[in-house]
DNA sequence: TTGAAAGCGATACCAC
DNA sequence: GTGGTATCGCTTTCAA
């Protein structure tokens, strides 16, 4: 079109139409812009004062290409509409406020290849870093994507060059949970597991096995009913719990919504919590405090560890060190779970 | 640095290196990459083998300079957290799939303020369009943000040139809610407000009395008690309920939120649901389908108003005819609501 | 159908 | 400190 025009093709301004006018070079315009060198104080007053006049606003697109980069952080998740993951977002974005990187949000729905894709999807627009949220890419893939690309992720250990991956002690939250029902009482636990190829899940089993032998407490197969970490699975796992005429003084759900889940089976065989049957859950879901009756539960600080990655993600692209602080899991004591004999 | 190099800063192959190898000129590769012309069958093979064997992928960067867009949906939401909005994200995200949009997710935290900056923000890295969901923004600037960008809104009724908005018909299902419980044999009904200031909260307040109204049931003011679409408010508003020493038989709380504090409350003094107190709320979120008892409630399709509002936004941007199908209210008959004599 | 070449708007290197 | 200028990698006239 028009190479002598300084005026930009949507109608705003430009660095050069803001340099002609200010009376400067687009080069220190850009300067300015970015502190990336000194500006005189009489240059600099003009290019602010016409910036103002002509609200001038810098064109990412523009700026993205020159840098390579898009100022942006994938997000990989598995779920855009559970309240475990949205948690972890959050806190993302609010230690990415300010950081002048945008989260771009990604849903893998717990399926490797469409997670592959969409991670591709996501360096196609070159995210200058990637959060992964638990999934089910093996190690390798990640370590193998994180040389494209800085990545940290949840819900597994990782460490490399480019790369770093925690979880938390999901095994001693486990313990937690049945130390607790064992110490008000209760012998005959039962477990409702989640998915067997989930770490998380694994660890809790483990957490559950290895306390009830550390109390010389008898595993009883009948007593382990597998779920699937929602609440139908509970539902389901606690009808076949009850079925095998097995008896239990209390339940450790492995996450929150197999303890609604199971809760609810209770309600409808006229089973009263914590009176009859002691419930304890994982998680901390926001409900899980206005349940009823209010649910006790090992804590996830998923809004910390969120916070913890954003930290994580934006010092890895920065080159920073990364020495984080991991926040922990906690068991959180409310109303489920009743002092037996 | 080097003028005649075809490979990419970052080591990624350019449109130019793959034209040299294939033997064509980069306008004839962006032409086979965009189907903007016909390229011959000769070269279109051509092309295409040297793409696979640079495994090439055009920068989508310079792309989105080149042509003004970034092919990104910005999506304003109020929360990250709530199960309400998530939905609605969903489906978005659900829509969006395989359109070449991405959509890029803020929150404006119900403050006017914020939302206003998140948007310029989304303005600033060239969103495509807007979808706000809900919020505290008058009608007149969303309009007047219209000029810069198409927008569609879930929440508010809204018609202009690069604008639409539409809500659900609250007032209708409060009318249905309450006109349930009057069929079950309920006359003295308490109501649990919304946000004064929020419409669809408005509007269920004037479901709730004109329903009453329609069936000459005096209204109570000491039957309505103000909650804040929370569960802590709804907890609230019924320990006032009860403090009032007015006696009702059912009660119906604004959003499912309040309903799970007001049933806590309940719990908390030993009356029953529903046998003492029948419950009814309104969104039907997830876990409502999980509470003790199962809460009846009005449904929202919030996953079906995500997908209406992807599909809005992609026409609208495309100049297309919107002719949407807004999706409905419906009540959703579960345990909470007893019928009595 | 195809190619040459001119930008999109900003950044950054290189001299001064 | 400051300005000129060469890119970043792609799309899109314009001519052939």
């Amino acid at each position: 079109m028009r190479k002598d025009s300084t005026t930009a093709a949507n109608g705003g301004a430009t660095v050069h139409e803001v340099a002609r006018i200010a009376g400067v070079s687009a080069a220190t315009v850009s300067r300015f812009l970015n502190g990336t060198a000194k500006v005189s104080d009489e240059k600099r007053q003009a290019i602010e004062s016409v910036i103002e006049k002509l609200n001038y606003r810098p064109n990412v697109l523009a700026r993205n290409l020159k840098t390579g980069s898009s100022r942006t952080i994938g997000v990989l998740t598995q779920s855009l509409v559970s309240g475990y993951f949205a948690d972890a977002m959050a806190g993302i974005d609010d230690v990415l406020q300010g950081t002048g990187y945008a989260p771009l949000i990604v849903s893998g729905h717990w399926h490797a290849d469409e997670e592959a894709e969409r991670i591709e999807l996501l360096i196609a627009r070159r995210v200058d870093g990637l959060v992964i949220l638990s999934g089910k890419l093996k190690d390798a893939q990640i370590l193998k994507l994180a040389n494209r690309v800085p990545i940290v992720a949840f819900g597994r250990q990782l460490e490399g060059p480019q790369a770093y991956g925690f979880s938390l002690d999901n095994y001693w939250g486990a313990c937690e949970a049945v130390e607790h029902l064992i110490l008000q009482g209760h012998r005959q636990i039962a477990f409702i597991t989640g998915p067997a190829d989930h770490l998380d899940a694994q660890a809790r089993l483990a957490g559950y096995r290895d306390t009830l032998a550390k109390h010389k407490i008898k595993e009883s197969p009948q007593l382990v009913a597998p779920g699937d970490f929602s609440e139908s699975g509970g539902l389901l796992a606690l009808e076949r719990l009850l079925e095998s005429g097995k008896r239990f003084s209390a339940i450790f759900a492995a996450n929150d919504l197999t303890a609604y889940g199971a809760r609810l089976a209770l309600y409808r065989r006229g089973i009263r919590v914590p009176e009859d049957i002691s419930v304890i859950g994982f998680d901390d879901l926001h409900s899980s405090m206005y349940t009823t009756p209010p649910l006790t539960t090992v804590r996830q600080p998923l809004f910390e560890v969120g916070r913890c990655l954003g930290t994580a993600i934006v010092k890895m692209i920065a080159q920073e060190p990364l020495d984080l602080e991991v926040p922990q899991l906690s068991l959180v004591v409310r109303e489920s779970v009743r002092r037996v004999a």
